[in-house]
RNA sequence: GCACGGAUGGCAGAGCAGCUAUGCAAGGGAUUGCAGAUCCCUGGACCCGGGUGCAAAUCCCGGUCCGUGCUCCA
């Protein structure tokens, strides 16, 4: 079995091969928090969380890494508009962040380094770019020197010098005013009245928006690392920059074997953004969908592709997800918390072999849903057969823990799971003799073909919120 | 304008050269007073034009449309 994964610079997938077998060093680009968490980063966030889910489970030893940026110009703006110091706005927006994703089920990277927090790095890593000529310094801060290293531009992009210099049009004379050339970034601006500020050789001021992530990656993960990720908006110019930054400054390439990148989020086809009006925060959506149905809904399309969050694939997302929450928690019920290998089980078998090419295959989560879907189908039909092969059932119960629950991330646990179903059990046992002594006028009504009676009572009935189900072996009902 | 990605049945979304994707929706049947649930069955797609293959949704070339990026913007 291989694993393969898109990268961005080669533009293809490639059989993945890290640097030291069996470990994995992952950096993944995470959030500015200069406001609450929005369903782009989320899906930012599982996609990772997924990926890091599957390298474990092939039985990779993985350090995964992501980043806050708490210091920047919007948390500044922010900070001053309602007139508090800019780490409140950092820390508010962070506690936000991982309340939402620990409910989203994202766990934990082994470390959320802060730019804050690797002052010291960034420093010493602007210095010693100055020292090889790669940056100057400006009036208004030091600037990286794309001309020192012109082959290393649009590795990721496709873009030569010459069409961004094209590109930039008017706005060349508009952006940086102590740059050489438009095309150079900054990695030191100096702090005008009143803002936050670090000392340094070149003055008190702030680190750029690139370079700490070149620092950070290599105080946790070394001069080389396997993966590198984040959204595909930050591809340009954040990811260049950083090759430029951090291969300049420790004098090999690739500082990064593979980049990783995922799709953006579309409101019903259009763009999310606050501008539009159709900008939804992770706690907004929350309000309304489950987090593990929006969990489920944001894994619905492989993680590269852009994903267009509209009602058509909310509805399904809940219904999908229902169906196997149900279908879990009621095996789990039946087979009394006991796991069963499942391996024999001859669906069970193909459905396994399915879902790891699938996963194997740049993390196809798509691939895997449906895999899921079609265990969850038979096991609905095992549960409703009677039969009550709990043995079986267990096998179900272990297959679901380890695919949808280990890998994907999108059970509760099984203690939640058991109690949803007893809340059912014991709601029906709650309301099961009114509901019996209904069903039994119903019934005479249906002797006499009195049908307007008989409906008036399947209405009161739905009121109460019981499906009925006329069948041949008699009237069946159950809690909606 | 330039770069990168995408274009598959009513909708969502696989497919990476030969073999049913799948789910939802639709139609037919079984069951039913009706409805629901369940089961069985069915139809339906590969943006356009060329090219290379015994064989192309799948590879190549050209076009059209859409998305994203083009310097601090998720």
């Amino acid at each position: 079995m291989t694993l393969r994964v898109y990268d961005t610079r080669s533009r293809s997938k490639r059989v993945f091969k890290p640097l030291v077998e069996g470990q994995v060093g992952i950096y993944a680009c995470g959030i500015t928090p200069y406001s609450p968490s929005h369903i782009g980063h989320a899906r930012q966030a599982i996609a990772f969380d997924i990926i890091v889910r599957w390298l474990r489970k092939s039985g990779f030893k993985v350090n995964y890494i992501s980043n806050f940026t708490d210091i920047d110009d919007k948390i500044i703006s922010v900070s001053l508009e309602e007139g508090v110091n800019f780490l409140e706005v950092a820390n508010r927006n962070i506690d936000d962040y991982f309340t939402v994703m620990d409910a989203l089920n994202v766990l934990r990277a082994d470390a959320y380094p802060r730019v804050t927090e690797t002052i010291p790095e960034i420093i010493e890593m602007i210095q010693d770019l100055i020292d090889k000529k790669h940056a100057y310094e400006a009036e208004d801060g030091v600037y990286f020197e794309i001309d020192t290293a012109p082959e290393k531009y649009g590795q990721l992009t496709g873009q030569t010098l010459d069409m961004v210099r094209k590109g930039a049009g008017g706005r060349v004379d508009n952006t940086g005013s102590g740059k050489r050339d438009h095309r150079d970034f900054a990695l030191w601006k100096l702090a005008k009245e009143g803002e936050p500020n670090w000392e340094s050789p070149w003055g008190n001021g702030r680190p750029g928006w690139h370079i700490e992530c070149s620092a950070m990656s290599l105080k946790h993960l070394g001069e080389k690392f396997d993966i590198h990720g984040g959204g595909s908006d930050l591809v340009f110019p954040h990811h260049e920059a950083e090759i430029f930054q951090s291969e300049c400054c420790l004098g090999h390439d690739p500082v990064v074997q593979y980049w990783l990148h995922n799709g953006m989020i579309n409101i019903d086809g259009e763009k999310m953004s606050k501008s539009v009006g159709n900008f939804w925060t992770v706690s907004d959506a929350l309000e309304k969908i489950e987090p593990l149905v929006l969990r489920y809904a944001l894994i619905n399309a492989p993680y590269r592709q852009p994903v267009d969050f509209n009602s058509v694939m909310i509805d399904d997302s809940i219904s999908h997800h229902g169906r196997l929450l149900s279908s879990y928690s009621e095996a789990l019920y039946y087979s009394e918390g006991i796991r069963n290998d499942y391996s024999g089980i001859e669906h069970l078998d193909e459905a396994t072999r399915r879902i790891r090419a699938g996963m194997d295959d740049d993390f196809n989560t798509r691939i895997a849903l449906v895999e899921i879907q079609s265990v969850v189908k038979s096991l609905t039909s095992l549960i409703d057969s009677d039969e009550n092969d709990t043995h079986l059932m267990s096998a179900y119960v272990q297959w679901l823990e380890e695919f949808a629950g280990e890998v994907l991330g999108i059970l509760p646990t099984p203690s939640v799971a058991i109690s949803l179903h007893e809340e059912k059990i014991s709601r029906r046992s709650e309301i099961s003799s009114k509901v019996e002594s209904l069903l039994e006028m119903r019934e005479s009504a249906r002797a006499s073909k009195n049908w307007p009676e008989s409906d008036r009572i399947r209405d009161e009935l739905t009121e109460m919120g019981v499906v009925v189900e006329d069948s041949p072996d008699g009237t069946k009902w159950r809690i909606s």
